[in-house]
RNA sequence: GCACCCAUAGCUCAAUUGGAUAGAGCGUUAGACUACGGAUCUAAAGGCUAGGGGUUCGACUCCCUUUGGGUGCACCA
C-alpha cells in the first residue's frame, strides 16, 4: 500500500467535517501555510467567502467552527483573527505519528506526456541558448515520472532544413572529388573524413557567406531541396554527418545529465509531410495568400490578431511550421499521449500557438493537449544576450568548462582522490541549481561569481549540506533509529513542518511547470536543517530517545534531498 | 505602426495565482562556537511593490492611464 504524504488534505478533511458539522457547506476548501506565525502555523481563509453566501458575520462563522475543530487532538490550537481567519497550531503527537509514516512515493497513472526538449542542430555544436531546454525539460521529465506519470522524451533534433543544405554546399565546393557529389556514381560510399571540428567551422563560414552572396544561397536551397528529396549521394553523406553529430550532441547531453527516449528530427517528420498535405487538401482549410499557401488559424474571440500560419512557400519548399505540423501528425500516429510539452525560448509562443491551432483546426489531435512551456534566456552579466569574450555565441561546453575550471580551483585542498569528477559534479550541480532558481519565464544574468560563490542560494552550498547529512549518518552506523518518538523545540519542529510541504511543492512545480518552488524549497528545508544541526550535538546527545528521533529525522532530510535533487538531475559527489 | 510581456530592498531574484505585518540570497554592520565536515550558525539595518486613478472586507496580483525597458509581427529555424 502506498501512502501519499498529503499532510493538508488531512488538515482540509478536519476543515470540511467542522464546516458541515456547523451547518455550512464549502465549495472549496484550501489551507495554506500562515504568514502570521505569531498567529498559528497555517491558515483558512474560507469564512470570509461563506459570510456573504450566508448572510453572517464571518468571525461567528469561524468561531463555531474552531469551537468544533479545539476538540480535535491533531491540533494544539485554533483560533480565529481578524475579520475571519482561521489559524491552527497542529499538535506534537499528530506531527510526530506523520512524520513516522516514511513514504514518499506517488502511485502510477494511465497519463503519458511527451516531452519535447532540447532542439539540438545537427552539424551545429550546443550554444548556451541549448542549455535551459536541457535542464528544465530534464527536471520536468523527471518531476513527472516521480508523480506516477509516464513520459516520453524527444530532443526533437534539427536535421533537415537550409543548415544542413549550406553545410552539404560547402563541403561539396571544398571537396568536390567526394564519390558523393558525383552524380554518376552508383557503388558503395566510403566513410567521409568528417569530423566535428571541420562541421562546427564548414556551418558558420558557409551560413554567413550565404547572407552575402545571393547565387550561393540559392544554391544552398536547391541542395536543400536535394536533400529532402533523398539524392542518392548527398543524402547519404547526411547520414554520416548525422551519426558523427548526434554522437558529439549525446556526450554533451550526457554531461548535463540530461537523456532521451528518442532522437528524432525534422528529418523524421518529413516522411509524411506529402500524407499530411494530402489530408490537408481534404479539409479544404488551405488557402492561397501572395502565392503561399496558408492556414487561417485567427478565432473570433482573439483579442489580439494571431496571423496565418505559413505551411508552403511561394516556391514550393516547406518550413518550420509545415515540418512541425508533420512531427505532431507522426506523433499522434504513434503514440498514445494525453499532453505534449514543448519547451522551448519563449519567443517562439507566437510560432507555437499557430502551429498548436492549426493542429487543432485540421482534427490532427482530438484530445491530446498540446502546451507551450517558454522559458526566459540567459544573459550576461551586462544582461544583453551571453557572449564569449570576442562577441561570438558561446559554446555549451565553453560555458561548462568555464564554471567546471571555477569549481576546480574552489575545490577543499584535503580531497585527493577524484578531484576532476568531483569537480564536474559540482559545476553541474552549480549550474542547474543557478538555472533552475529563478522562475521558469524570467531572464536572469549568468554570473559566474555568484553561482560559484559558497555562501548563499548555491547549488555548491545544497551539496555541502546535504553531504554533511549522509557523514553525520555514517558516523552513526552503531545506533539504531526507526522513527521520531519527541520534538525537544523550535529548530526540530521547524523541519518537520517544512516535510509536511512536499506535496504541495511538488504539484506546484507540476502545475506551474518551474521548478524554483522546488530549488527555493530544498534550501528552505536544508537551512532549517542547518541551523537544527548547529543548535544541538546529535552525536554526544545523552537523551537516547532525543538523539533517535533526531537522527531519523537527518535521515529523512537527507533522503528528501536526494529526491529533490535527482528530480532537477543533479548528481551528488561521496565528498567535496 | 499594431500587439504582448516586464518594472518589487544597494544588487540578483521570490511571493502558494485576490489574503493578514511583501519574503530570500549577496553585499553592509554587529555577534556566536575546540567545530557530529567552519564551504557553519544568530541577528540588525534596508520597501509608498515605477507614478496616478479605480474595483472590494482585503490588491505586488484584476481594470484604466502615464513613464521607462524587453519581445513578437509569414516565405529563417
Amino acid at each position: 500500500m502506498i501512502f501519499i504524504k498529503k499532510f493538508y488534505h488531512i488538515i482540509e478533511e478536519k476543515i470540511n467535517e467542522a464546516f458541515n458539522k456547523c451547518g455550512y457547506n464549502l465549495n472549496e476548501c484550501i489551507v495554506n501555510k500562515s504568514n502570521r506565525k505569531d498567529l498559528g502555523e497555517y491558515q483558512f481563509n474560507g469564512a470570509m467567502a461563506l459570510a456573504k453566501e450566508y448572510h453572517e458575520n464571518p468571525v461567528d462563522i469561524a468561531n463555531k467552527v474552531v469551537n468544533v475543530l479545539n476538540e480535535d487532538q491533531f491540533f494544539q490550537d485554533v483560533n480565529v483573527a481578524g475579520p475571519g481567519f482561521i489559524n491552527m497550531t497542529i499538535s506534537n503527537e499528530a506531527l510526530i505519528n506523520f512524520t513516522n509514516i516514511d513514504d514518499y512515493s506517488y502511485p502510477q497513472n494511465n497519463k503519458t506526456i511527451f516531452l519535447d526538449y532540447g532542439g539540438a542542430n545537427v552539424a551545429k555544436s550546443l550554444h548556451v541558448g541549448h542549455l535551459r531546454s536541457a535542464n528544465i525539460g530534464e527536471a520536468l521529465k523527471r518531476l513527472c515520472n516521480y508523480l506516477g506519470y509516464k513520459t516520453i522524451s524527444d530532443t526533437h533534433l534539427g536535421d533537415f532544413g537550409r543548415p544542413l543544405g549550406l553545410v552539404i554546399l560547402e563541403l561539396s565546393k571544398r571537396y568536390p572529388d567526394w564519390l558523393f557529389f558525383d552524380k554518376n556514381y552508383n557503388g558503395k560510399y566510403p566513410q567521409a573524413p568528417i569530423t566535428n571540428a571541420l562541421l562546427e567551422e564548414v556551418y558558420p563560414y558557409a551560413s554567413s557567406k550565404a547572407k552575402e552572396d545571393a547565387d550561393y544561397l540559392k544554391e544552398a536551397q536547391e541542395m536543400t531541396t536535394r536533400l529532402q528529396n533523398k539524392d542518392k549521394g548527398i543524402y547519404d553523406l547526411w547520414l554520416q554527418i548525422m551519426e558523427i553529430s548526434k554522437k558529439d550532441i549525446k556526450r554533451i547531453y550526457d554531461n548535463l545529465n540530461t537523456e532521451f527516449d528518442l532522437y528524432k528530427g525534422e528529418s523524421d517528420a518529413t516522411y509524411c509531410v506529402e500524407d499530411l498535405l494530402k489530408y490537408l487538401d481534404t479539409l479544404n482549410i488551405v488557402e492561397e495568400s501572395m502565392g503561399a499557401k496558408v492556414i487561417n488559424v485567427s478565432e473570433d474571440a482573439d483579442k489580439k490578431e494571431i496571423p496565418p500560419m505559413l505551411l508552403i512557400k511561394s516556391d514550393g519548399g516547406i518550413l518550420y511550421s509545415t515540418t512541425e505540423l508533420a512531427t505532431i501528425y507522426d506523433r499522434m500516429n504513434n503514440y498514445q499521449i494525453d499532453e505534449i510539452w514543448y519547451l522551448s525560448d519563449k519567443r517562439q509562443e507566437l510560432h507555437f500557438t499557430q502551429v498548436f491551432r492549426a493542429a487543432k483546426k485540421a482534427n490532427i489531435v482530438k484530445d491530446t493537449k498540446l502546451i507551450f512551456v517558454g522559458f526566459g534566456t540567459m544573459n550576461g552579466k551586462d544582461g544583453k544576450p551571453f557572449k564569449t569574450r570576442d562577441g561570438g555565441v558561446m559554446r555549451l561546453e565553453g560555458l561548462l568548462s568555464l564554471v567546471n575550471d571555477e569549481c576546480l580551483k574552489r575545490l577543499n585542498d584535503n580531497i585527493s582522490d577524484n578531484r576532476d569528477s568531483i569537480a564536474h559534479d559540482i559545476s553541474i550541480a552549480t549550474i542547474k541549481y543557478a538555472d533552475l532558481l529563478p522562475n521558469r519565464e524570467t531572464d536572469y544574468n549568468f554570473d559566474l561569481d555568484k553561482f560559484c560563490d559558497l555562501d548563499g542560494k548555491t547549488g555548491p552550498f545544497i551539496l555541502y549540506s546535504t553531504i554533511r547529512m549522509k557523514s553525520l549518518l555514517n558516523k552513526a552506523q552503531d545506533i539504531s533509529y526507526h522513527k521520531l518518538i519527541k520534538i525537544k523545540g523550535e529548530s526540530d519542529r521547524e523541519v518537520i513542518l517544512k516535510l509536511n510541504d512536499l506535496d504541495n511543492i511538488l504539484q506546484e512545480a507540476f502545475n506551474s511547470k518551474s521548478l524554483n518552488a522546488i530549488t527555493e524549497y530544498l534550501y528552505e528545508l536544508t537551512t532549517l536543517y542547518n541551523r537544527f544541526y548547529s543548535e544541538n550535538i546529535i552525536l554526544k546527545e545523552k537523551d537516547l530517545e532525543l538523539q533517535e528521533s533526531w537522527l531519523y529525522l537527518t535521515s529523512i532530510v537527507y533522503k528528501i534531498n536526494l529526491i529533490l535533487l535527482d528530480i532537477l538531475a543533479i548528481k551528488v559527489p561521496d565528498k567535496m
